[in-house]
DNA sequence: ACGACCTTAACGTCGCGTTAGGGTTA
DNA sequence: GTAACCCTAACGCGACGTTAAGGTCG
């Protein structure tokens, strides 16, 4: 659940992690699929997003979707996720501002109704 | 802006608005991307629904995206149009009933610490 | 009866995974 | 020094748009 952020892994272990080609990899990241960092000496070291994201191609790609397709899949999945999470975000906030409403109201305040009088000191409002 | 939703437009046509092969169109109903309705004679006959959706095919396939790419574009556009709509939805509706909250108060509600003297008729009470 | 529709099938191009060849890093 | 990395380029297969051939609707 939880990823080890650092890319620790060679192109020819992600390969085979996610079994795939490694020159397959090399096509992706000269598409803009993947973004794997650079040695100093300049090999490519794949973290565990980046394996996930594979992953994430390689169903795509083996479902039919062409590169260019799964680029636009993998994009609009983050928004919709990121909608998706809006809109729990909001559905739980909804419920807290309104029952914080009317618990500011019930702590201190009565209904008109069931008094028989009231002697409003104005004075002391801020 | 709206759209006759009546299906109007035989192959050629279809085909000449969206500037396309009418062979195509045939690829893209037995591939399940397009489905357009049918005269009791057999022929296809295609909507102003039919033709958006055709030309948003277009636009993708355009940019290098294949047609099992396309299928899912257009229904994850779908759905995060919808989640977008939702979000727009709950906050309008989140201010609504915070809103409402409080008005339900302020109309026959007096602060206790303004007042000198509550009495109660809890007999009144429904 | 002729033109536009229907279907199935063959052709051609192009995307993409794989393989190959030659140079550099560890 | 060898094994794995780097790159560019060529090969091969499959997807898909187009074309072709033959039959049916209006």
């Amino acid at each position: 659940m939880s990823f080890d952020r650092r890319a620790v892994y060679v192109i020819s272990v992600a390969a085979q992690l996610a079994g795939v080609h490694p020159q397959t990899l090399r096509n992706y990241e000269r598409t803009g699929l993947l973004d794997p960092s650079r040695t100093s000496g300049g090999s490519r070291r794949f973290s565990d997003a980046d394996l996930e994201r594979l992953r994430r191609i390689q169903e795509l790609t083996n479902e039919g979707v062409n590169l260019e397709g799964v680029k636009r899949i993998l994009e609009l999945e983050v928004r919709l996720a990121r909608a998706e999470e809006a809109v729990r975000e909001l559905e739980s906030q909804h419920q807290r501002d309104v029952a914080d409403a009317h618990r500011q109201y019930r702590r201190d305040l009565v209904p008109v109704s069931n008094t028989v009088a009231i002697f409003v000191d104005r004075q002391r409002r801020t």
